[in-house]
DNA sequence: TGCATTTGTTCAAACGATTGATTAAAATTT
DNA sequence: AAATTTTAATCAATCGTTTGAACAAATGCA
């Protein structure tokens, strides 16, 4: 044995280990295919270990999800922490930082990795309005809003918790958001196989500019 | 007997007979709650009629969803073909009309009514990329999205087949959709309980702007 | 017209297959 | 040796589908 002293810090985001194999295979088939249409054999199958052990580690298939939804709310919460907090100083400080944000938002969102499971878990959790979406929202949803809130009140001069400002602020995302939701109509449509970098670069610099439009509207008003 | 002579005419959109309240009850359970969450006792039971009659009318479970899919395309495409489709004259001329498709997508997608069960099973379909795709993206996305590239191109001199205006046009559809799909988040985060008449009007004025905001900043370049 | 037959539709009942969950034994680690 | 973890086998419940009998309306033949 190298490391690993407790099994639960390490299953905090190891891949190794049953646990963490288990919650993988969630985020991935509960994320494709719903979590109704996920049996537990094909959670265990791809988890490479028995049925049995879903309900020994989460007491059965609702407590895997669950502890799937945790995990995406870790991840993902992670990736907004990196972008710096730093107190705006001016319009342009939070103009920048508002495109910080988008950039790494939608390089998550639509350049692969990390995200290829977490969102789709995730959008599935949101539509479907399961039992997860309390954490998600208090976890990771409202927080996230409610800073770049926030940041856009600052960067156009506007009550940063108006009507107005939240609901810019979900059209900003939802944009960001449509292009991993709507993925199969988009590639299809531009006459892409699957996104790629350069697909990801076009969409961001297409994000990017919408933002800025839809900021300077405001400014100038 | 009074009237409905061919039962073939009566079903063709009526909203009698067992096989158009399956229809009817496949397009809200499948929407709700996904096409593998749904029992044929679940359909049969919303629909008054025996589990068998699923089989009988469209040869099973997943027969019923290629009828509610083209359900959905008939009924979608009838609300975007109403908004006239006259030859644009000028750039001011095009621009009215986005207003006026943007105008008619929100109130369908927002404001309640037939789309509460037809948006769900679209949505559904589209991320969980079912074999009823296709017929939405040849039967509603690609010829709707062609018509609005159409549009943009001429209200902002660009390229209406162009990556850039496709992209744009994603974008301003996907603002729409999104508070469909983040119904649940956006009405906690807003305050409200749901979305009603005042809130849906609140929306769309939100997304008109933005919507001039893009045409906008495009035209200045 | 009168009766038998066919047709379209719905029904209760049952089918085999698969579901999530449980159990006690075996294996592994400590 | 003791505790933890994984395994194979089995449980009742539910899944989508099929069956054959009902029923009403239309049709054929007399």
């Amino acid at each position: 044995m190298s490391a690993s002293p407790s099994p639960l810090a390490a299953n905090r985001s190891a891949p190794e280990g049953t646990r963490a194999a288990l919650i993988e295979a969630g985020l991935h088939l509960f994320g494709h295919q719903s979590f109704a249409a996920t049996s537990t054999r094909q959670l265990a199958l791809r988890a490479q270990t028995n049925i049995a052990s879903i309900a020994y580690h989460f007491g059965g298939k609702a407590g895997l999800r669950d502890a799937c939804a945790a995990e995406v709310v870790r991840q993902m919460g992670l990736v907004i922490a990196q972008v710096a907090d730093a107190p705006v100083a001016s319009a342009q400080a939070a103009r920048a930082q508002l495109h910080a944000i988008m950039r790494r938002m939608a390089g998550f969102l639509i350049g692969g990795g990390q995200a290829d499971d977490l969102v789709p878990f995730l959008l599935r959790e949101m539509t479907e309005g399961g039992p997860t979406l309390e954490v998600f929202y208090h976890g990771l949803a409202e927080p996230t809003h409610r800073r770049l809130c926030g940041l856009w009140g600052a960067a156009t001069l506007q009550d940063p918790e108006g009507d107005a400002v939240k609901l810019q602020v979900f059209s900003a995302l939802g944009q960001a958001l449509y292009f991993r939701i709507g993925a199969r109509i988009v590639t299809r449509r531009m006459g892409w196989t699957a996104y790629g970098p350069d697909q990801a670069d076009r969409i961001t610099e297409t994000l990017i500019a919408n933002l800025d439009a839809l900021l300077g509207s405001v400014e100038r008003s």
